[in-house]
DNA sequence: ACAGTTAATAGACTGCAGTCCACAAATCAA
DNA sequence: TTGATTTGTGGACTGCAGTCTATTAACTGT
């Protein structure tokens, strides 16, 4: 394995594959991901629908990858370990996640769904967004019991599950998820 | 209004009601919600298919009714204010929140889904079972702190966000909700 | 140059959701 | 009985997802 090397053959068009995440980005967010369809992304690409499933097997594959690669690189990087406290260091990351959400809330939310209606989708929408933020807030959680900022009694994962699960259940109910939230979730998760 | 009294007309079939609330339980039971079809469930009861249109907008709106209304029922009354400890209260109607799920958990997230494509079927999906279920643990917790079982400087509200969202996001993650989640969200609740 | 291989394209096709319509059936009021 | 009203039924129709196929395009090795 690795040495799947092509024996020849059409090249793939990596032009062809930009073009269509450039373009279902720019249509998601302008209409909202519920109102674009495979058809319109490709035709907006150039491209034919084919070619689309060529790359991707769904819609959600195709704006997971598009709309999350870059937005999901930066809310990986775990918060640098300052000399701010740790309830500081995850009110500023919750809001910094949650300020690129103010832009595409929807295709998130829409993203959850589709990924309760394909197992596939679901493991890599896992993989690619949900684990690494959790890993994030976990690690956090712990460095603060380490330096006695959080009580060792306390579960770093079960605390996880609830600020993680504390965002998804606001998003998902339609409720705010903004700066006031991440600051509520922040210190109530540290008053204990 | 009230007084929308029926001038003549032909009278609505209640058994065509029932008989297409019967046949999408089963159906989505047997098969999962995202194997049935509108018109399967239609051709089973044996009823036309704008019957079923004349009755719920989405096959989300009759699945809601369908499974949810007994299981509502029975998960939407506040556990009796007995001699226990408020965190064995909130251990218990966890348990048999979740209990009743075992069940019905693929539907359950079917319907998250379809909440977040539709917003009519949003709004009743947090009336009819987001709210209640939110209701009752935020009352037990006030409860508990009027009790002197849960610190008054502590927020009822997020800490119902926590209880909720963890259910959720387990529930949404593919993970295990069972008597063990329950336990363990009821321990960190109170463990502060 | 040529055979082999893989990609891209256009188009056909199926299955389902959702809408619409014409017609039959069941009721009320006069 | 007649007319008005509303529900139920069957069928037609559109739009989209997803699959499949024949054809053309672009590359590799000999």
């Amino acid at each position: 394995m690795g040495g799947d090397k092509r024996h020849g053959g059409r090249p793939v068009d990596a032009a062809a594959g930009q073009a269509l995440k450039a373009a279902a980005l720019q249509l998601v967010r302008e209409r909202g991901y519920a109102k674009v369809s495979i058809a319109a992304i490709a035709g907006a690409a150039g491209v034919a629908r084919q070619t689309l499933y060529n790359r991707w097997n769904t819609k959600a594959d195709l704006v997971l990858e598009a709309v999350f690669e870059e937005t999901g690189r930066f809310s990986t990087i775990p918060p640098a370990d300052t000399g701010e406290s740790c309830a500081a260091q995850l009110e500023a990351f919750l809001v910094e996640v949650f300020g690129h959400l103010a832009v595409d809330s929807d295709p998130l939310r829409a993203l959850i769904a589709a990924a309760q209606e394909d197992t596939a989708f679901r493991a890599a929408f896992r993989d690619r967004f949900v684990l690494p933020r959790e890993r994030i807030v976990t690690d956090l959680l712990r460095r603060a019991q380490a330096r006695g900022e959080l009580d060792a009694g306390r579960d770093p994962e079960m605390l996880s599950a609830f600020v993680h699960g504390a965002f998804w259940y606001k998003l998902l109910n339609g409720q705010p998820v903004d700066a006031a939230l991440a600051r509520a979730i922040s210190a109530e998760i540290f008053a204990g």
